[in-house]
DNA sequence: GATGATGGTGTTATGAGATAACATCACGAC
DNA sequence: GTCGTGATGTTATCTCATAACACCATCATC
């Protein structure tokens, strides 16, 4: 996306039916732990899962409403708080960036590998217990909670 | 700093002495390279190293003209970009602040051990070749940069 | 079924972070 | 000198995010 690269790139976003089944394992995971999976939530969450790669929160605001309508900033910045605290998104700080959880599992530390050139991200499982937790056991840190965002090229951009 | 916690922070910055040193080992590198170590450059080299810890652009904007004259954002956005560029600042992305390299290597990937307490920030070697290299590998990406940031605790603010 | 506590939403406004665009200036190569 | 290059100064604007407050839904309790 940030840079051009020459080539073609084939997005194949998730399929309607993929989309369904995560907003169905996500609201029977917050039902679960009693908490609600109301109307702001559950159209920020489809847009995030639509999209299948990062989206920019003022993007979300842009497509919320159905007929066109934009969002308010606080009605999307605060389902994106909740969904994010329910581990169901998470935020890529190095470029200001949502993007659904792809990791089924609830609670837990995420890295990802973005494509600097398509977009592309791959959410991977954070080695809290790797190096970096090992550099911070050294250092006598407590650590609560991680940021590891790899940027590079996709198999797919990758220069030849 | 973000959070409070009950005790007494003793912060101690660097002496100016240790950031005279540090400001003579960067223009010695810079001139090394063929770069300039431009007024706007060194006083913004400077701010950081005397904080010694992050500290936010508009801080720095703020703090930038001796007679408490700020500056003009791009001065001080340019001046972050280069040092970046050279291996002499860093930013942190998950807290949008700028600190001074405390790693003597140039162009090297950097970590971060950030206290949500009182805002220490210990830069650890990254370990490129780490957990997440070796992910990227897998996925067959090709990494160029990296931003890894741990949150939690330091020594001194360590919940008893 | 009133009452109140809690948490979610709607809305307005503003704060914080970063950059685009363009004019001007300093410097070295020739 | 003059030309190309890179740095700076300046204005304006764009993007990202949150404060503050009113209102509403839900649920427990009485």
């Amino acid at each position: 996306m940030s840079e051009a690269c020459g080539h073609h790139h084939s997005e194949q976003p998730p399929g309607a039916a993929e989309v369904a089944l995560a907003i169905q394992a996500a609201d029977r995971r917050l039902t679960a732990e009693g908490e609600r999976m109301t109307p702001p939530r559950l159209r920020v969450l489809e847009l995030l899962l639509t999209a299948g790669e990062p989206v920019k929160a003022y993007d979300l605001i842009a497509r919320f409403g159905e007929d066109g309508q934009p969002a308010k900033p606080p009605t999307v910045y605060r389902a994106l708080e909740f969904l994010e605290r329910k581990g169901l998104a998470h935020r890529i700080a190095s470029i200001s960036a949502y993007v659904a959880c792809t990791s089924g599992a609830a609670d837990h530390a995420a890295a990802f590998l973005i494509c600097d050139c398509c977009g592309a991200t791959s959410e991977v499982s954070a080695p809290v217990a790797g190096d970096l937790g090992r550099a911070a056991e050294a250092a006598g840190y407590v650590i609560a909670r991680t940021t590891i965002e790899a940027h590079g090229r996709c198999p797919a951009c990758r220069p030849a």
